[in-house]
DNA sequence: TTGACATATTCCGATATCGGAATATGATGA
DNA sequence: TCATCATATTCCGATATCGGAATATGTCAA
């Protein structure tokens, strides 16, 4: 066996620096790939190579206009992947009164607003 | 040019899912690679050369205790990546109203229970 | 239809990865 | 010292990865 597929899950998918900045670009908006092309210098394969794995694996989705493919940011599915860090950030903010907690916060920051 | 080194950074480190049950077994505590190896049902090269990674991403630090070595958890390096998910927390959480329609479905899955 | 534009795909080479098997290192106790 | 336990390292093969170059697909406008 060899290494898993990064295009199976959102670990890594996120593990790749240029598709982080990629994400990070999405934050404000839908963009098409040329844009995003320009904003990050990088070649228009490229960014199509990293889109269609950001895109198998959730992370963004697409929809055609004109000649153009506006891709927009899923943020819901990097919830997971913050859930799984939020059991640590117990670890280092130095609360240790065991898990239940972080749970709750969880649970808080989604009905907060 | 080929993929980065996994060894290089914290995002890599953990887009390996072994590595991910190694650091939530270090959760609860220090503990000795033969007590990772059962715990998880790895083989003993396998956890070690994974807990290599892991540390030298500084994700565990390591102390020799007689002939055993007891790794324990970094939570702290693991802020960073908590801290760049927690940009996109607020695209799910729909505080960014710029965001579509489907913010107010997580919305109100959050609150539905 | 044709040509220009926007994006996706394919082919490729260099390199990294993971796991297994075997072996090396290192500490302990008899 | 020697045998044993605990862990680390090396060598290896199969496979995945990223980026570049070239090319294919698809859409518009004239």
């Amino acid at each position: 066996m060899a290494r898993s597929a990064t295009t199976s899950d959102v670990f890594n998918a996120i593990a790749e620096g240029h598709r982080r900045e990629i994400l990070d670009t999405l934050i404000t908006g839908e963009k098409a790939v040329g844009a995003i092309v320009t904003e990050l210098s990088l070649s228009q394969p490229q960014v199509s190579k990293h889109l269609r794995v950001l895109s198998e694996v959730g992370l963004v989705s697409c929809r055609a206009e004109g000649r153009r493919r506006l891709y927009r940011l899923e943020p819901a599915r990097l919830r997971p992947t913050h859930e799984w860090l939020a059991k640590y950030e117990q670890a280092w903010s130095g609360r240790l009164d065991r898990m239940g907690g972080y749970l709750k916060e969880l649970q808080e920051q989604g009905e907060e607003q």
